[in-house]
Order: structure tokens, then sequence, then C-alpha cells
DNA sequence: GCGACAG
DNA sequence: ATCTTGTCGC
């Protein structure tokens, strides 16, 4: 239905929250990825004016030449508080239905939020790879724990973050002369690998990679739109498929339903 | 006790 | 996260 694993329950008050990061951290595995994958989906979620619902959106991304193969979206009653720390148990849920109505199976996860970079070394990023045994990465745009030197300026530039001596992430530069972003391993890479996804599925024309930019404006459209669909409990708002793989010998851009998918250009953040 | 604090 | 248009700069 909504988790795939059931590891565990999501009812929990935040102190119980807490305890189950200590137990799940030890999990989390580190290693270095054999080879790049092929595609990757972007996990984000955005709220609606009344914060009582949750907009999650996964896109798919495919490394060569950046097309979107497929998104799908999921909307939830918001049952947990926003607690610095506890992101995971206000948000994954709703991730976990979106990325479970993906017709195409991701092998790989850019998760919008901190992985290792975390008080407790578990974050939504580590969490989600966890549950659903996928190579993750951890990617945020304002740092929770560490310090770190600004890298340089040009793209693909970074410095470690580090926090009470040990370095859990990045601040690594997608953008040349734009603000660094904050890489840390989710689960199944390490943080080399990690960097590497981060930069092969982003242009250089944006602060954020590909599928975690296409899930965060997702998600945001559909949480103004207030989308139809979102009755109950744990829903589906929308879903769109693109080519599956080995595509045919003509090619065919992804048909968006419903809405025209718009790839000329925009503002972000 | 005083700040810091993903989204 | 969210309330929100234009504007300055590469």
């Amino acid at each position: 239905m909504a988790d795939s694993g059931g590891l565990h329950r999501w009812d929990l008050s935040p102190s119980e929250a807490i305890a189950l990061q200590k137990e799940l951290a030890g999990r989390v595995v580190i290693r270095p990825l054999k080879r790049l994958p092929a595609m990757a989906a972007g996990c984000d979620a955005a709220f609606d004016t009344l914060k009582k619902r949750a907009f999650a959106a996964a896109t798919v991304y495919r490394a060569k030449g950046l097309e979107l193969v497929d998104r799908a979206a999921a909307a939830a009653e918001l049952t947990f508080p926003y607690v610095p720390g506890l992101l995971s148990f206000r948000e994954a849920p709703a991730l976990i239905e979106a990325i479970g109505r993906l017709a195409v199976r991701p092998r790989c996860l850019i998760v919008d939020g901190h992985g290792l970079a975390h008080p407790r070394r578990f974050g939504i990023a580590c969490h989600l790879g966890l549950l659903l045994n996928l190579p993750t990465v951890g990617l945020a745009k304002s740092v929770l724990v560490g310090k770190y030197e600004q890298p340089a300026e040009e793209r693909g530039a970074w410095t470690p973050l580090v926090d009470r001596g040990e370095i859990v992430g990045a601040a690594l530069r997608v953008r040349s002369g734009v603000k660094p972003v904050f890489v840390s391993v989710g689960h199944l890479v390490d943080l080399e690998s990690a960097i590497a996804i981060v930069l092969r599925f982003s242009s250089g024309r944006y602060r954020l990679p590909e599928p975690v930019r296409a899930a965060d404006q997702l998600s945001r459209q559909l949480a103004r739109s207030g989308d139809v669909n979102a009755t109950t409990q744990v829903t589906t708002v929308v879903r769109t498929r693109g080519r599956a793989v080995k595509p045919p010998s003509h090619r065919r851009p992804p048909v968006v339903r419903g809405e025209t998918a718009d790839r000329s250009r925009a503002n972000d953040r």
C-alpha cells in the first residue's frame, strides 16, 4: 500500500523518532558506486497554505541528455510537525508513495534534504535509501550541522562539510558563481560518488540538479493548485509517464498529461 | 542558560 | 516550507 518494507511505523512521537534514528543510523551503508546510474529520481515535497497537507513529487531523469523520463506525485495529510532533524517523519511517507507510483523504477535517488550531514547521521536521504534499498544522495540548500570553507567559484569545486571532527558532506558548486549546495551520503554510495551523481545530473545552468529542480517545481505546482484527488490520507494526485527502458528507434519526448511541459526557461529559488 | 536549527 | 514582482547582473 504505502510503505516499502514496513521496517517501522510512522506515528511516533518526536522522542521515539529520535530513538529510531539512532537505531537505524547503524544500518546505513557507505560505499563507492561501481558505475554512475543511467537514471536518477529527484524527490521533494511542498505544502498547501494551510500546511495541513504535503504534496510529494518524484521525477526521473536520464543522465544522457538530462531528459525527463517519468514523474509521479502523492498527497498526504501532515501528521508530524516540522522539527529540525526529524524531517523524514514529516515528508517521507508521501515521498515513498510518490516514488512507488513511478512507472520507471529509479535505481538512484537524489533527495532534497541531508543524508549523513545530520545530528544523528540519519537525515531523510539515509532514511529513504534504507527503506527503499536504493543508492541515495542527500542534497540540501542550507546547512543543518557542520562548518565549511567556501569552495572555489567554478562548477565542480567543493570543500568538506565537517561536524564534530567528521566529514559529513560537501559544499559543492553545481553552477559557477552561484551559492553551493550541500551534498551528503544517503545510502549505498560514498561522498565521492554522491558528488559525481549530482554533477552528472546537473547541466550547470541551475544551482540544483535537474531531477530535484523538477520535483521541486512539480510539488510546488500541485501545492498551489491544491489539486483535486487530494481528499483522504495518502491519496494520488497525478501521474505522468514517459519512455521506459530501451526506447524504440524514434525517440519521443515525454508527454505530460493535463498540462504542457515547459522546458524553455525559468528562475529557480 | 544562550544560540542554531534540512524543509 | 510559505507570503510574493520586479530588478540588477553575468
